[in-house]
RNA sequence: GCUCGAGUGGCGGAAUUGGUAGACGCGCUGGAUUCAAAAUCCAGUUCUUUCGAGAGUGCGGGUUCGAUUCCCGCCUCGAGUACCA
């Protein structure tokens, strides 16, 4: 019998899918379309390891199940290979970014001398089904021309709050032009009000001014998150808990002129989106948070003295009556204004505190209660009397109006405030006991509260935001916690900006100059006085120059994965980002699968960009992913060695003494089912050459373990090249498809691959194939055992790629061949459909069997699926289960011998089922003994 | 603190309209084959047990003829988020 040669076979078959260009999708077809595309990796220097694939994967066999079903997939690969390890690479080395990814990506030597097999070699061993025809680099010009031309697009829009769309900013210009700005319903940072005629009296460079404040896309000068270590502002997304998502740098505020994306303008559409796509309630939710929602009012506080008002947003207009002061942010325009004399040294104090605490340290310190009085008041709206106002910063000048109405009976830290600082604290709610605590639900009655004494909360704060709105003294409004983006990165590796500046005011490149390439500079560092590294650029280096300077700043990682998905689509194109027709050929992302960290970040911006081009009539839909699927992380497993701090031994995990010896990562290649190699262990680096151990009695050693990130530094990375040369890439696939849901983050171990492996085996010897490499089957109709056992496994697959995550698809391969192995079953339709079956699965393998069994090379990948038919898994012999009406259905297990008491239970069953039954009587009840009670009707 | 998710053998994990808990794989034990080994095949493998049986899906209750599954209250772990007014 003719053995499974996994490493020819893997190899002949990809070349001739990459010969004969197998999956290659086509523009236009009869067949429905499938878009299943996966997050586009950054291309590091590292290289892929085993955690890598897993999503390319799953979405792999997801491809090819589809095209096995009649559609016409999509299913493309590319890079996001812009980034910081490239750049960081050559500011230490001096080799240009570019050189760096394409090596990365295309394989070679890098500075060192070190072999990099490259992203591409990596994923092509895999045997996906990439349409590589299709791939787009973020990094290259001919695909960031259209980055730079959204942007175009999105400084020319501002955002129509009445039409709930974006517009063009020619319109907004004549509605100036026409009524100036009062009657304009539009998002924007303007606070300026002006009449048609000052409009037209403004100079060209005010008028700019003002238009920046309605543009999509803007210059403005905002508080940012600086990294003086990375020298570069970040996002709030790129900012984890107070330090730069990449490296852990602290990051600190600065105010800065800088780009800035008007993604607040898509709050509400970005949240309400999210109930029409199949994401999961994870992602929806982090989405939905860093949206923050809140309905309530914003209610002006005139001050005593002078005409200044303190205006606040509030969830809690219902509880005004319980004001009993202010707190303002420290930050707060109007703090050194109204403070008084005897107050103004505390003030200052208190500020410059606040000023040096950095975001990490206010946030580590909430437990502090710490404010200062400012010695003014402000007069309360309703009752005109006299409200203390107070600065703390617990009060965030970034959101709302850096002011709060202080209501401690209802808000737990104004409550603490209070006390801390012994203000009154009054009580609104009836029956409610504050004196420990604020009561903060929303459902109680309100008191003392003159119009909305003895209403419940909800109906008080409807009344009075009418009463607050009809008296003039605020309006009910939403606010969101979402933040504009800062677009502008302070680095070389990025898109440069299509923006000149002459006179310190910007222009936009023309179309035609388009793309604005990246000028070669000395040196990939800042300048000296702080300009980002394009500022060395010569005029001369500049594909494109116009006014006195072009922008330095690039932009940010996400601004090409924003939009990469349309370029799949028509990805040659020189004249537009995509062809109307192309786009509305492939519609939107079927199924995306990637990981769950980028959902405030990449997942949140490409649906902003979707929505603004579909605004703009460029794409039909304004969802850019319909199902998403976040695959978990594949943990390393890390192992040890133990060394006594005494003697110096190496012992084993079963004899230490935990308290007297130091652990070791020892290299995961040297360990084989937590067995050290003991040999290559000594070898492996000269201090343990004549290293002495402690052994098992055996003889062994046995290595501890631990599961952690997969890691260089941690000797626990496992590469898919090595795994691939040893089991093929078939026993991969599936095995990291069986490792458990595909969701769920895991750790990887190779224990269980030989299991696999195994079943690939025995699968190949099914077939029968003799030494001239032919499968020696029977053509006699198949048995009704066998049927069984295909249609079953048929379900099972079906139902677990269409309805549940990829679970348990490969253990039911598993049971299938299992069966058909025990059935001695040698039937050619059964086996044919069978590799049909597991081909997504185990593309290379099943080609090979199915030229076996006589069919034509390449036509495997879109051959007919099998067919599922229910009449071949009726049981002959019924047990279990029995329906009643078809609805109810009763059982009973008892022991295999019977003995009264189980007899007395099978009729107590049988009974206490009459009350269903409609006084019908059962045909008969089966007892089986060791089986079950059935009732059949 | 809040939001979301998860707790099942020695291990990864099945059981997805409430219906034989532990599928499948790993590991382990025994056996066949072999001069021997690898490979392969067969049998066993939740725990306790006086070998009759009993207990069992984080803990405590509830609904049901029947609960890993549904409801209520806890505990533990993981992820996200955090003075958001």
């Amino acid at each position: 019998m003719m053995e499974y040669n996994f490493g020819d076979i893997e190899k002949n078959w990809r070349k001739f899918w990459a010969d004969n260009k197998i999956f290659k999708a086509v523009d236009n077809s009869d067949k429905p379309k499938f878009y299943v595309l996966d997050m586009f990796p950054y291309p590091s220097g590292a290289g892929l390891h085993v955690g890598h694939p897993l999503g390319y994967i799953a979405s792999d066999v997801y491809a090819r199940f589809k095209r096995l079903q009649g559609f016409n997939v999509l299913h493309p690969m590319g890079y996001d290979s812009f980034g910081l390890p490239a750049e960081q690479y050559a500011i230490q080395t001096g080799q240009h970014p570019a050189v760096t990814t394409k090596t990365n990506i295309e394989g070679g030597t890098d500075n060192q001398g070190n072999k990099i097999s490259g992203y591409r070699n990596q994923l092509d061993i895999m045997g996906f089904s990439f349409d590589w025809d299709r791939e787009v680099r973020t990094s290259s010009p001919e695909y960031y021309k259209w980055t730079q031309w959204i942007f175009k697009q999105l400084y020319n829009s501002y955002y129509d709050n009445t039409a709930d769309k974006a517009q063009s900013i020619d319109n907004l210009i004549a509605a100036f032009e026409a009524n100036g700005n009062a009657t304009v319903n539009a998002a924007n940072d303007c606070e300026i009000c002006f009449t048609a005629d000052e409009w037209k009296a403004f100079s060209d460079k005010r008028k700019e001014e003002v238009l920046q404040m309605y543009r999509l896309t803007f210059l403005a000068d905002s508080w940012v998150n600086w990294c003086p270590a990375l020298g570069t502002v970040l996002a709030n997304d790129e900012v984890v808990g107070g330090v730069s998502e990449r490296g852990g740098h602290p990051v600190e505020q600065k105010l800065m002129r800088q780009w800035s994306m008007r993604i607040k303008a898509y709050a509400e559409r970005l949240l309400t989106g999210l109930d029409t796509i199949d994401w999961t309630d994870s992602i929806k939710d982090q989405q939905r948070n860093w949206i923050g929602k809140s309905v309530g009012a914003s209610v002006q506080f005139a001050l005593e003295s002078g005409e200044d008002k303190i205006e606040v947003f509030t969830t809690r207009p219902d509880t005004i009556y319980g004001v009993s002061f202010m707190v303002l942010a420290p930050e707060h325009p109007l703090v050194d204004q109204i403070t008084t004399a005897e107050y103004s040294a505390g003030v200052a104090e208190y500020k410059k505190q606040a000023s040096l605490k950095s975001e990490r340290d206010r946030q580590a310190d909430v437990k502090n209660i710490t404010g200062q009085n400012t010695g003014a008041f402000a007069l309360h709206p309703f009752t005109g009397e006299k409200v203390q106002i107070w600065i703390g910063d617990y009060v965030l000048a970034s959101y709302g109006t850096g002011a709060v109405m202080a209501v401690p009976c209802g808000d737990q830290r104004d409550w603490d405030f209070a006390k801390h600082f012994g203000i009154e604290i009054v009580n609104i709610f009836e029956g409610k006991d504050i004196s420990e605590a604020a009561y903060t639900e929303k459902d109680a009655v309100i008191a003392n509260s003159d119009f909305l004494t003895g209403l419940p909360a909800k109906k008080a704060i409807k009344l009075a935001v009418y009463e607050i709105e009809k008296r003039g003294f605020g309006k009910g409004k939403t606010q969101y916690r979402l933040r504009d983006a800062v677009f502008s990165r302070q680095r070389y590796w990025g898109e440069p900006f299509p923006v000149y500046y002459k006179d310190e005011m910007p222009y936009l490149v023309d179309d035609k100059f388009l793309p604005i390439t990246l000028p070669e500079v000395d040196k990939y560092l800042p300048t000296e006085d702080g300009e980002p590294p394009l500022a060395r650029a010569e005029k001369s280096a500049w594909n494109h120059f116009e006014g006195d300077r072009m922008e330095f700043n690039t932009m940010p990682g996400w601004a090409g994965s924003s939009w990469y998905f349309l370029r799949y689509m028509d990805p040659h194109n020189d004249n537009e980002f995509v062809t109307k027709e192309k786009v509305e050929y492939w519609q939107n992302v079927d199924l995306y699968i990637g990981g769950s960290e980028h959902a405030t970040g990449h997942l949140l911006y490409s649906r902003f960009w979707t929505k603004f081009l579909h605004d703009l009539g460029y794409v039909p839909f304004d969802e850019p992913f319909k199902k998403l699927i976040n695959q978990g992380m594949i943990l390393g497993r890390s192992s040890f060695v133990y060394r006594d701090n005494d003697s110096g031994k190496v012992i084993t995990t079963s004899k230490i003494d935990a308290t007297k010896t130091t652990a070791i990562h020892v290299d995961i290649s040297l360990v084989d089912n937590d067995k050290l190699d003991i040999a290559a262990f000594k070898n492996s680096r000269e201090e343990y050459k004549n290293a002495e151990f402690i052994l098992e009695d055996d003889g062994s050693y046995i290595c501890g373990h631990e599961v952690e990130k997969m890691s260089k530094s941690k000797y626990n990375v496992q590469t898919p090249d090595e795994l691939v040369e040893k089991f093929g890439a078939d026993t991969l696939r599936m095995y990291e498809m069986f490792l458990g849901p595909l969701e769920q983050a895991k750790p990887w171990d190779t224990k269980g691959i030989s299991g696999v492996h195994n079943f690939l085996r025995k699968f190949w010897r099914l077939f029968n194939i003799d030494e001239s490499g032919v499968a020696q089957l029977s053509n006699d109709a198949p048995s009704k055992e066998a049927l069984k056992t295909l249609h079953k496994t048929i379900k099972k697959v079906i139902d677990d790629l269409e309805r549940y995550a990829f679970n348990t698809n490969v253990s039911n391969f598993m049971i299938c061949v299992n069966e058909l192995t025990d059935q001695k079953c040698n039937n050619k339709a059964i086996l044919e459909e069978l590799v049909v079956l597991v081909s997504s699965y185990a593309p290379h393998i099943c080609e090979e069997l199915w030229v076996k069994l006589g069919n034509e090379a390449g036509t495997l990948s879109y051959t007919k699926f099998p067919e599922f038919n229910e009449a071949n898994l009726v049981e002959t012999n019924v047990q279990y289960p029995v329906s009643f009406n078809g609805k109810m259905r009763f059982k009973i297990e008892l022991p295999t011998a019977m003995n009264p008491k189980d007899v007395e239970a099978a009729v107590m069953v049988y009974e206490q089922t009459q009350k269903y039954l409609d006084g019908n009587k059962p045909k008969k009840v089966i007892v089986v003994p060791g089986k079950i009670v059935n009732v059949v009707m």
